[in-house]
DNA sequence: TTACTTGCAAATGCTTTGCGAGCCG
DNA sequence: CGGCTCGCAAAGCATTTGCAAGTAA
């Protein structure tokens, strides 16, 4: 399982107890369909270990962490944005419409493909942003 | 140039003046790069034509082409929804990140790519959102 | 006529921020 | 001590909505 925690010292972050709740909590949902999770739902679950910590806190650290390249940040169609750890891979997604949870796939066609879109446009492909969002077959 | 006036009217709707002036503001910017405008570019230059209108009407116009189906709400990275004329054929959007401009693609292969990562995941490909955010080359 | 629309201002929902108190090195 | 952090409440920002007055068909 990924450890934010330990990333976030080696990274020279300061790490109290509500940035290692917080941590725990996104490092335990990791990459699975239920992760992803929203400040809200990271809140909730840090008020269960920590009946003290305030949701600007939550935003506060999510935002450090984005900042310091340890999460990374995801705005789908559902409009809360979403969190998950930084991993080595890059991955697209696929958002299950009826529960909200998040697969994740990757395809070096479709980048390549992109990257020649974007140079016979006329420009180079700094960032992009692929979601499939589907519902679940033979449910 | 595609007449947004038209159309609504052929749906059924009822056309008001602030309807009609938002219709043509949007059918104006029509597909080019810098069409796609979010709501505080359309009460502008609505607010040139009619400089009594309301932003509250904006919104509540723009929501209601979107759900005849007229145009086609867009929320890029950069926060604020744009609007789009719909359009007979799909197409994906490719964003210059210094301008904001907004250029239209379509790609029959990452189409096909896209419906067979969602059967290989069990899913059926409901709806996808691709946008590649660039800078352009020798500006 | 009569239901639909509008402008205004107030209310949302999510996120950020100012501030004074607390904590860590 | 001195700078980071935190909790709280207030402020922001884009968007929505209640209401009373106005308007299209």
């Amino acid at each position: 399982m990924i450890n934010l925690k330990k990333i976030c010292q080696d990274k020279g972050l300061r790490m109290t107890d509500q940035r290692n709740t917080i941590a725990d909590i996104i490092s335990e949902l990791g990459g699975h369909p239920a992760g992803h999770p929203d400040v809200n739902l990271i809140y909730m679950k840090a008020s269960e270990k920590d009946n003290n910590i305030s949701i600007a806190t939550v935003y506060r650290t999510v935002k450090l962490f984005e900042e310091y390249g340890v999460i990374e940040k995801h705005d789908f169609k559902d409009g809360r944005s979403r969190y998950e750890p930084i991993q080595d891979s890059n991955h697209d997604h696929l958002i299950d419409i009826d529960s909200g949870e998040v697969y994740e796939f990757s395809n070096t066609e479709i980048e390549s493909i992109q990257k020649k879109i974007a140079d016979e446009l006329g420009f180079e492909l700094i960032d992009h942003r692929l979601e499939l969002y589907g519902k679940k077959i033979n449910k």
